[in-house]
DNA sequence: CCGATTTCAGGATCACTGATATCT
DNA sequence: CAGATATCAGTGGTCCTGAAATCG
């Protein structure tokens, strides 16, 4: 007797923090599965668009703008140039940094999550409509803007 | 040149799974770091939590009842039984099962957790009016819903 | 000397898999 | 035998700290 599907906890059900951790996990492994079809995570998918938005960049740019930690970084970065998807290239006038910049074969793989990244979206949000999916990205906005992040 | 709060990438920027897991990682962050306060993490609460609504349980059913997975509510247990928050008895009906039963400590740092829970809740939601909280709990629970969760 | 960048080593929590021993 | 329970071992991603080497 178990996997039962009941109604939960009273003090549970109604926390706004439960509620987001478990909408963010679902949601999480819909966009993994999703790109896992393409051999890719979710922040290579940021890197590629970061890059592509941006042009090409350091890797502490990349942090800040795609909100992957600096010590993580070096990992995604290595994974997309093993792959051929960017390049990595010492800074000639500063030679702390690299410059990454994104490939032929790294705008194409974009172009590639764009499309799966799409699907997963509207996978996750399918139970809202047009309407509540706006008013749900807003409220997050708004949630995520006061704690201080850049997106 | 580093901690820039400017604007991020506009393919990110839309992403509802990205919003999700922004916010979700936000809020997780100050409960555990209100709990933390009594020397609790957020299972912790689940499971103090759910004995205190369907009373005595057993392992597999507080599993059901927190979504914590089968093979970590050990550990969780463990824990606050340590903290005589608990006991762990075997079922003399089944003898494959325990019967985790809440102690008055379990209830006094139940008492405790909800008030510290609250608060983190409010500034969690700071940002937003009574009724946009009641409207994103809404939308969080027809997405939790959809995926078939039962709280 | 101070600060920034890259890189590595590691911790903590969490989601999840798989195996085993025990029991119904 | 099938199925359920508790437990343990272990993987992998994410978030985060700290420290080293290099350079401006």
């Amino acid at each position: 007797m178990s996997g039962s599907t009941s109604e939960g906890p009273a003090r549970l059900r109604g926390l706004h923090s439960r509620l987001l951790a478990l909408a963010a996990t679902h949601s999480d492994r819909v966009v993994n599965e999703a790109l896992a079809g393409a051999d890719a995570r979710k922040w290579h998918y940021a890197v590629l668009a970061t890059l592509a938005e941006f042009g090409p960049a350091s890797q502490a740019q990349l942090s800040d703008r795609t909100r992957i930690y600096r010590s993580d970084i070096v990992a995604v970065v290595n994974e997309l140039a093993g792959r051929g998807q960017v390049e990595r290239a010492p800074n000639p006038d500063d030679r702390r940094q690299n410059v990454i910049t994104l490939t032929a074969a790294g705008r194409r793989q974009l172009t590639k999550l764009d499309r799966l990244l799409k699907a997963a979206q509207d996978e996750v949000l399918a139970p809202l409509t047009p309407a509540e999916r706006d008013e749900l990205g807003r409220l997050l906005s708004k949630l995520v803007r006061h704690h201080g992040q850049p997106m």
